[in-house]
DNA sequence: GCTATAACATAGCACAGCTATGTTATGTAT
DNA sequence: ATACATAACATAGCTGTGCTATGTTATAGC
């Protein structure tokens, strides 16, 4: 009887994988130059192992681009739904700023050029978190009924996305953060919830923490 | 007598130094790998030209980046003003949305990784056109005394970069720019604007061209 | 134990950007 | 007009890059 996908010989460690996509978002945190051979001269495999695991070196920035999007849902997860929908987008918000400026390398390396099917799917599962919490503001009433949760959620991501890549890529200093609470406030009051009460629950969901 | 600084025998060709910056652009548009020589291959230079000119590949780039911001000032500078100064920072949103989408791999090359002092100089002068904007609105009484031009300016520039740079840069599909007017309306709105006569001023200054 | 399989190590390939060196063209001074 | 000084230019070769061809070794099933 022939068991032909059964038959596997030294299994690849998986241990290997995670070593060495871990040295490679240190080196990019330090700043080094990410080359094949650098890489793996910190460990004790050869540089074929980068092939046998990520079959390359596009493979491998690939796999950490997904690094990348796992630790931002990591965080996002995080964020404990409260009774208040709109400050919790405003958290998720904050949330996704906050893993861009502790992870900034990682970040730019996450929407640089390259990108493919699989990175957009994870782009898209951490988007899923916002969009939740915009429909939970729908059925809260916060937000007009007719309000396309998705919508909400890519708009907040937009703001997110442009102040932040703004201030991690270059040209603007980090207050410029600073500018998310009138942003987001004004996105939700133009979806439909009161100012006031908006601008209040926007305000306990920023953490002043990131203009520092 | 000495002429030390009059000495030049030889001066380098400004023909040359556009020559291959237009045909790195051209190379770009068409996704041609821009490496030292396949960019000279093209012309009647050899690769020394690069460094005689840009002082190496990285120069290139950077007068690479610097022609696209020069566009880009270009473009927004045929955004003539009108009587509506709002309909006018809309335009010249809308203007910065069309010259990312005429030349995405420009646009992306803009905003990579590495930054310095002259690329940031040019960003801010592309800004300075919204700032204007911004200014003669805060003049024309349509959004509150208090308002600080470069700020609103930055608002609406990390809402067009935010928007842009997700659609050419990968994840989210091109009729995500009709977010655009939405995001605007709101921010002008909670600057001071009527909401129904930003609308108005928004609707007139947006290009529906653009979500096709 | 034997064999098949795949992970692994080594060496070398083509090509990248860059530089050292020689050549040529051009403005200045005699 | 001629000679010189200067810098743009052409050529060839350097180091380092990602990758691949080839041989070796460790592991799983009979």
């Amino acid at each position: 009887m022939l068991c032909i996908l059964e038959i596997v010989a030294r299994r690849k460690d998986p241990a290997v994988r995670t070593q060495l996509i871990e040295r490679a978002a240190q080196m990019l945190r330090t700043r080094e130059p990410i080359t094949l051979r650098s890489l793996v001269a910190g460990t004790s495999v050869s540089t074929m192992a980068v092939y046998t695991h990520f079959g390359g070196m596009d493979g491998m920035w690939k796999a950490l681009r997904q690094e990348g999007f796992t630790r931002l849902a990591t965080r996002l997860a995080q964020v404990t739904p409260s009774a208040d929908p709109v400050r919790d987008l405003t958290a998720l918000v904050t949330a996704y700023l906050g893993n861009a400026l502790d992870h900034p390398d990682l970040y730019r390396v996450m929407f640089d050029a390259n990108f493919d099917l699989e990175d957009a799917q994870a782009a898209d599962d951490t988007l899923e978190y916002l969009v939740q919490a915009a429909e939970r503001g729908r059925l809260a009433g916060r937000y007009r009924a007719d309000t396309n949760p998705l919508e909400l959620a890519t708009q907040s991501w937009a703001i997110a996305h442009g102040l932040v890549s703004l201030v991690a890529t270059g040209p603007l200093p980090r207050p410029a953060l600073a500018h998310g609470p009138l942003l987001l406030t004004a996105l939700f009051t133009a979806t439909g919830d009161d100012p006031d009460r908006c601008r209040r629950s926007v305000a306990s969901g920023w953490q002043p923490r990131l203009t520092g």
